[in-house]
DNA sequence: GTCTATACTGAGATAGAC
DNA sequence: GTCTATCTCAGTATAGAC
């Protein structure tokens, strides 16, 4: 859709757009030979710059697909904090995940590219759980400054992370119904699973 | 407990023992120097053997701390597999962890020597994270066995596994009470969490 | 056991944006 | 002019190929 293609040798410089490039190669030379298979060279010839430049916009190889995380972290705790006090650890979390369905669906063109390669590549899916437990870490904290006691709050964050994973899965699988569905079905599981336990 | 100590220069070429003197090596680096700081060449020539040794044993050096995951997910995946008939996923899952209690405090000498280091190393923190993702997979094909469903087979595992570790960290903290009353406690605090559901 | 590719790191020079 | 993005060059260490 775009009309800048790689013809003109004086790409701009801007750091942003760089960047945007990077990721975009970075995506595209994953998918055609493999990630082992791609050097930061590769990445950075295809987007027009040298190698060091694309170290320092990314500190590692990997990262180059797990950037958006900052966004939806800081959606998700806002989205806790604002949630009516007196509201219960789990339903506050399944009401933030509610809000963070918009964000999930514009990222969603992306995230589908990228999901082949992450699931064929040991540490990129390492990286991913290390982004995931950021997002734990971060609700966590959320809770804890909603007045939830420290290790109940962990406990809550972890699982209600996990059921929205299970959510997200569920909808890759069934775009029948929508997210939205699909995460009240979720929470729905854990709360029967769990009422099965004492 | 053993009386081989290094003060003899031919060390023995066992694999196993190499592979132990490896491990303490490197855990002994790490603590010294840190993680980054340390080469995989130093904790070879510490074990009295070439790098190439090394990465003969461990894949690369997060590998070095993260062994004793097979054993525990045979231990735990039979546990489930013992589990009787018609118990739900989740009180399987609980029993299946009381079993492991003993294995676990069989390893936590080397365990909590380790932390420290893993907990100010992204990588190895990283690595894992990778490694209880292996465990949530195998319970989760344990839960299957077990004939439960596929989406609510993954949502289980990963579930009692974050509870699992949550009754671990208070244990850590709080070792005034034994890792058994500390896995009820947080498999019951799941309980009462999710019951604020629906 | 030897050799090599490549992932990363650091310092200093250069070039646009403002 | 400052400031920041990029380049150039030189280096170390991991991990894999042979």
């Amino acid at each position: 859709m775009t009309d800048d293609c790689d013809s003109v040798r004086a790409v701009p410089r801007n750091g942003d757009e760089v960047r945007l490039r990077l990721q975009e190669a970075a995506l595209e030379l994953y998918l055609e030979r493999g990630y082992d298979k791609t050097t930061a060279a590769d990445i950075a010839a295809r987007a027009g710059v040298t190698e060091r430049t694309f170290f320092r916009h990314f500190t590692d190889k990997r990262e180059v697909f797990f950037d958006g995380e900052a966004e939806l972290r800081d959606l998700l705790t806002g989205a806790v904090a604002a949630v009516p006090a007196g509201t219960r650890p789990l339903p506050a979390l399944r009401a933030a995940f509610h809000q963070a369905v918009p964000l999930i669906e514009r990222h969603l063109p992306v995230t589908e590219r990228r999901a082949p390669v992450i699931a064929a590549t040991p540490a990129l899916q390492e990286r991913s759980l290390a982004k995931t437990a950021g997002l734990v870490a971060a609700l966590t904290d959320a809770l804890r400054a909603r007045g939830v006691a420290e290790p109940l709050a962990a406990l809550c964050a972890q699982v209600g992370m996990d059921t929205y994973s299970a959510a997200i899965r569920r909808w890759a699988a069934d775009r029948g119904d929508d997210l939205h569905t699909h995460l009240d079905r979720a929470f729905n599981d854990l709360r029967l699973a769990a009422n099965a336990l004492k």
